[in-house]
DNA sequence: GTCTATAAACAGATAGAC
DNA sequence: GTCTATCTGTTTATAGAC
């Protein structure tokens, strides 16, 4: 919270005008966090296409929203693994609790749909799921240690792309049954 | 600090005769838990075979690694993306990143001997590293929200071995071009 | 809405007896 | 090596003036 306050340039104490505890803060932050998420994905799914084309766009918009903001790629990662003990008790947790819900219902659909159409593989799509949480979540969370693993700043552009390209072409070889993308068969 | 001593069965003061400082402990336990990733992830890859075996069996031993003890997966994630401000201040600390420095390495031999041999597709080594990292690790870090993903416990022994095959099938479709084991082409 | 001042609790660490 | 007692600084939060 002193943190907070020097960076704002206020008291720490007028912080607590604005939100009565450090963990309604908290809440209040990863809440509109969540609600760009899904505003972003939701559009990114709402221009239609294939299956594929939808998860192609999906992925880009969210990797495009760890990059817009990188502190928000930390804190997505935090308040994904970390249990909140106090789990639901703030009206602003539950919101982005149901958030969080929804955006998975919505790759949960786009998969569905892909298999299906046959353009998708019969993979487990709960682990699916966890699965591209981790390649987009996670690289662009992962800091020095991230950094130091790719050789330059994770969150440079010509790095940003590379990231996107890599995981679509991950992707398709992985989840895309005779796809028209794949260039290796 | 407290929670530790209780757990122990100690006096929380009784824990700074062990370790002077609470960072000393965790650089500690974080290059004591590195050590064993490290010991169990080049056993698995000493057993020789194609590029593609040994990936295989690197992903099942950290897989094992992760559901050994449930809490480690979430120290090691913590562990890669929170950059210790305080860096390599500690020997311990120095220990465990040459430890993590060794084990990508071993992860980055294997996939350039994959790709040099036309087994593994060419694919961006460090990204590729990241999204293995992003699959393996954050699914077992996931807790509450993994456990609802996937709609048991994450580390049910049959959740588990299905996690090992969602990835490994993955992988496959992802990285290994004309693969045997590639029932989808 | 912001400030100063302060309360109340807690966390990291030390001193020294046993 | 563990204990009790204590110190010291920090953190969350409140009270009340402006």
């Amino acid at each position: 919270m002193s943190e907070i306050a020097d960076t704002v340039g206020l008291r720490k104490s007028s912080l607590f005008h604005h939100f009565r505890t450090k963990a309604e803060m908290y809440a209040a932050v990863v809440n509109r966090i969540l609600g760009e998420v899904e505003l972003e994905l939701t559009r990114s799914l709402a221009k239609g296409g294939t299956a594929v084309e939808r998860l192609d766009r999906w992925v880009d918009a969210l990797i495009d929203l760890m990059v817009r903001t990188p502190a928000h790629s930390r804190l997505m990662l935090r308040s994904l693994f970390e249990d909140d003990e106090l789990s639901g008790a703030l009206p602003e947790q539950r919101e982005a609790d149901e958030r969080l819900e929804r955006i998975i219902l919505q790759a949960r659909n786009v998969l569905r749909d892909g298999m299906a159409q046959g353009e998708i593989r019969a993979a487990n799509i709960p682990h699916t799921i966890q699965s591209l949480i981790g390649i987009t979540i996670y690289h662009f969370a992962s800091g020095d240690l991230g950094n130091e693993i790719i050789g330059t700043s994770i969150f440079a552009p010509k790095e940003v792309e590379r990231r996107k390209q890599e995981v679509k072409a991950f992707l398709h070889h992985g989840l895309v049954t005779n796809s028209a993308t794949d260039e290796h068969r």
